[in-house]
DNA sequence: TAAAAAGCTCAAGTGCGCTTGAGGTCAAGA
DNA sequence: TCTTGACCTCAAGCGCACTTGAGCTTTTTA
């Protein structure tokens, strides 16, 4: 039979409390099954998905919209179109966050390595940037 | 004299609602003088700081982390130690979180043009990441 | 078998980053 | 002058991502 386990295994492999798994089950991202008497069992896959969450909070995704980029979660059986549009969209979001912060870090940078004492010195931000 | 504004054209020249401003401020973020009446005002200093302050944001700082990279507000003087201590500190933490970004990222593109269906599926996420 | 450990649900609380609203003031123009 | 709009303060509210606590049940283990 397949390996099934607690949640509190699930915690100890993903470093994630029992509540914050709960409460993403709570949000549509973990589907664990249950055994008699209610407790949540989960396998390996949860493990990965759990990955995946951590990840993409990371890489500043909120739950919703992570929980988008899990379309299984929806019945939905033919959903490639649908995800591909969604991802495309997120990577597009994650490309110009990642512009933003290379921008942080090369600030950062040039502030520790030069002589001036704060990041209003260094002209780094004088670009052509007005709204967000 | 120099070109002092207020806060309704700080709003213009930044994108940012004075409500925000206003919240910026009551951190420590901005420091505007106050003309007779009470009223705030501006200089160009305030708009550089204020794009600082979006471009922080967007690299994922906390307010209360970006008023750290701002020590001037904490009068004192001979800063740059511990400006450069707090600065190469960030500077590490965007790193991770470029580097959680780009993975990311790599998953979704990955996801977008291979025939799977779900992130689930792709085995990029399997290395050996335990607790955040 | 009995006590301890782990889990369950549900409601409320927390910190962040703002926004909204009430109630009043200040400044510029018709 | 007087009205309009920009601005002021202070308190409360909101969405997100969880955590905490109360009160109860299920497993495990000594």
């Amino acid at each position: 039979m397949r390996e099934e386990f607690g949640i509190g295994e699930l915690a100890k492999r993903t470093g994630l409390p029992p509540s914050a798994i709960r409460y993403y089950e709570a949000l549509g991202l973990l589907h664990p099954r249950r055994r008699d008497g209610g407790r949540r069992t989960y396998g390996p896959e949860a493990v990965a998905r759990a990955r995946g969450i951590q990840l993409a909070k990371a890489a500043g995704f909120t739950l919703k919209e992570t929980s988008e980029l899990y379309p299984s979660d929806t019945e939905e059986t033919t959903l490639s179109e649908r995800w591909r549009t969604l991802a495309t969209r997120k990577l597009r979001e994650l490309e110009a966050g990642l512009a933003a912060m290379e921008a942080m870090r090369l600030k950062l940078k040039e502030g520790i390595d030069c002589p001036c004492t704060s990041l209003d010195d260094c002209p780094l931000i004088q670009g052509p940037r007005e709204q967000t």
